[in-house]
RNA sequence: UGGGGUGUCGCCAAGCGGUAAGGCAUCAGACUUUGACUCUGACAUUCGUAGGUUCAAAUCCUGCCACCCCAGCCA
């Protein structure tokens, strides 16, 4: 790749483009710019992961760069296939690709030559203190530590000793490699941290190969310098990191060296966040699994019908920063919903049904045209059938309207969407005070898209019972929320964090337009019901199961004395 | 307590010595075949705090305060 021209700087829109293009402008890059998308395959990404994504691969592409999806796979104690195999689907589900697919198992070889080297320029030394010991010398955050009492041994029995730590001569734990820097640095990650340990486990993908494990903090520096990376983009915990990151990139011998760059991970609040905290919730089964719609795991938001544009726009608009960002629901919701105003397809439902009948209403039905997709002018239309008897929502009529209301009560007018205007003349009501039927009368001439002007305040939906489907429909709290004082939801304890356990609401007793083609890979709007999208796991073709990918903006809010 | 980092509207977030962008949320109004969408308007005399330098500071200096991260042979 030719060397990125001082004049190919780019704008940039937040502060890690602005230190890629210093280093530009320094002339330090040589080469184009690369990065680097480094998860260790131990659970499944989450929404936080997005913005690391949108970073690494994002960045790399604006800068006509490239960027490897590399698995930072050295501790196979907490790694497996298949968190290597749902990594990648979830990465192309949101739409980005990676030049290579790169392992650091990868280069392991080239890792264990480097710590040689380090031994043999007195760098590193083979230590036997056992963990606890090393602990225990490694001082506290106020007093510096003290030497081990191994640091001094000749390059020659370092190198014989780590020879056959590599062989697999000593028990697991009983000696590790470290590297010699400096005991008493008030950065606890420079008091000679352990650069490779003894391990034998099955990795799930090098097998029983071999016997020492090379540390993070190790091979990180390494392969990206190795695979070209200029710029390692990393979250604000590895800051502390960063000297050692340098230090072994400068040790190394290696011609390229890549500079760590650090950004703050980004949290949504009430959610449950962290790939250990998620893990625990599915190992302990309060949750349905990975893909449990209440989780905000991109599986599970995919699932609850999220589409990956409205992520991408959400985490850019987050924008990229060293604060702490913790966003509210609100705004990823925001972008969840703008993208599914244009791409959801109208659909009419009827979710908690009560019968309308138009009482002057003469005939056998008749069709009227829906939209299907409103806000494109060249939508498709589709037909639906008008009818004497209809389902409306029960929270679309009300016996004493509280003020401001502009749905059905005696006396209003309303239209029925994409039908005629209705005025309520009457109602029936259960023996238990419910409501059990509304009447009403309807104008002729108001037919929609007649032309005819009428103003009415309010448009309700509704369904024909002879061309509806019965279907289930499930609402969710707010993905996976923090319970508030005084819930009466039922809650889990874990750890430190309380989780609102009860917040799916199903409801089977829900409507649907027949004649509507469903799939899996559309989302549908049930107009004021908000956003849903079929459930890709539960549903069957006998019984449709739509889960609410999220909720209309506002609606109507009664009065507050 | 040592080191590192961060503090700008309810929530994100620009700004980098020249007199506080933008988005979410909220409120008011218009429009409407979804109380949606769209549109229009309102919303920080003030940038954690106290001083200092300067004609001029959120931006520079000093002292405080708050929060986060680090004592894995995890990443």
């Amino acid at each position: 790749m030719a060397d990125i021209k001082k004049a190919e700087v780019i704008e940039a829109t937040n502060f890690i483009e602005n230190e890629i293009n210093k280093d530009i402008l320094a002339g330090k890059i040589h080469g184009g710019i690369q990065t680097r998308h480094p998860p260790e395959p131990s659970g499944y990404l989450h929404i936080g992961h997005v913005r690391n994504i949108v970073l690494n691969y994002g960045t790399a592409l604006k800068y006509g760069g490239i960027c490897n999806l590399r698995y930072d796979d050295t501790n196979p104690l907490k790694e497996k296939q298949e968190f290597v195999d749902a990594l990648q689907e979830d990465v192309l589900w949101l739409g980005y690709k990676w030049n290579e697919i790169k392992y650091a198992t990868d280069y392991f070889q080239e890792n264990y030559e480097i710590a040689v080297k380090l031994i043999k320029e007195g760098k590193a030394y083979v230590c036997d203190l056992s963990p606890e010991e090393v602990s225990q010398y490694r001082g506290t955050l106020t007093e510096p530590g003290k030497n081990s009492p191994y640091r001094d041994r000749s390059v020659e029995e370092n190198l014989d000793l780590f020879e056959r730590m590599k062989n697999g001569e000593f028990e697991q734990g009983s000696r590790c490699l470290r590297a010699k820097i400096d005991m008493a640095s008030p950065n606890m990650n420079m008091r000679d941290p352990v650069i490779y340990r003894i391990q034998y486990l099955d990795h799930q993908r090098i097998g029983r190969s071999w016997n020492v494990y090379p540390t993070y903090d190790f091979s990180h520096p390494l392969d990206d310098c190795l695979e070209g990376v200029t710029h390692s983009i990393c979250g604000l915990e590895f800051e502390d990191h960063r000297p050692l990151y340098n230090w072994v990139v400068e040790n190394s011998g290696l011609e390229n060296h890549s500079r760590q760059i650090e950004y703050s991970n980004l949290m949504i609040r009430n959610t449950v966040s962290g790939k250990r905290n998620i893990k625990k919730l599915v190992e302990e089964g309060i949750v349905w699994g990975w893909d449990d719609p209440r989780l905000i795991t991109l599986k599970a938001l995919r699932r609850r019908g999220v589409l990956p544009e409205s992520l991408i726009d959400f985490v850019v608009a987050a924008g990229f920063a060293k604060t702490t960002t913790i966003c509210e629901q609100s705004m990823l919701e925001y972008f969840i919903r703008n993208t599914l105003n244009q791409k959801a397809k109208r659909v009419m439902a009827v979710l908690d049904p009560i019968k309308l009948v138009i009482t002057n209403y003469e005939g056998e039905g008749e069709e009227i045209l829906l939209e299907d997709y409103p806000q494109n002018e060249e939508t498709t239309k589709r037909k639906y059938v008008f009818g004497k008897e209809l389902l409306i929502e029960r929270s679309d009529f009300e016996v004493t309207p509280p003020p401001k209301y502009h749905r059905l009560y005696v006396g209003n007018t309303v239209r029925l969407k994409g039908a005629y205007v209705v005025k309520c003349t009457g109602y029936d009501l259960n023996e238990d005070g419910s409501v059990k039927c509304v009447y009403a009368e309807y104008d002729k001439n108001t037919k929609s898209g007649s032309g005819v002007e009428v103003k009415v305040k309010g448009t309700i939906h509704w369904l024909n019972e002879k061309y509806a489907t019965k279907c289930e429909v499930r609402t969710f709290g707010n993905l996976l929320a923090d319970s508030e004082a005084g819930s009466t939801n039922e809650r889990a304890e874990l750890g430190e964090v309380v989780y609102n356990t009860n917040s799916v609401d199903i409801n089977k007793n829900a409507y649907v337009e027949s004649d509507v083609d469903f799939t899996m890979e559309d989302r549908y709007q049930f107009m004021r019901n908000g956003y849903y999208a079929l459930d890709c796991v539960d549903s069957k073709p006998d019984a449709l199961v739509f889960n609410q990918v999220v909720g209309l903006k506002g609606s109507y809010k009664p009065e507050v004395k």
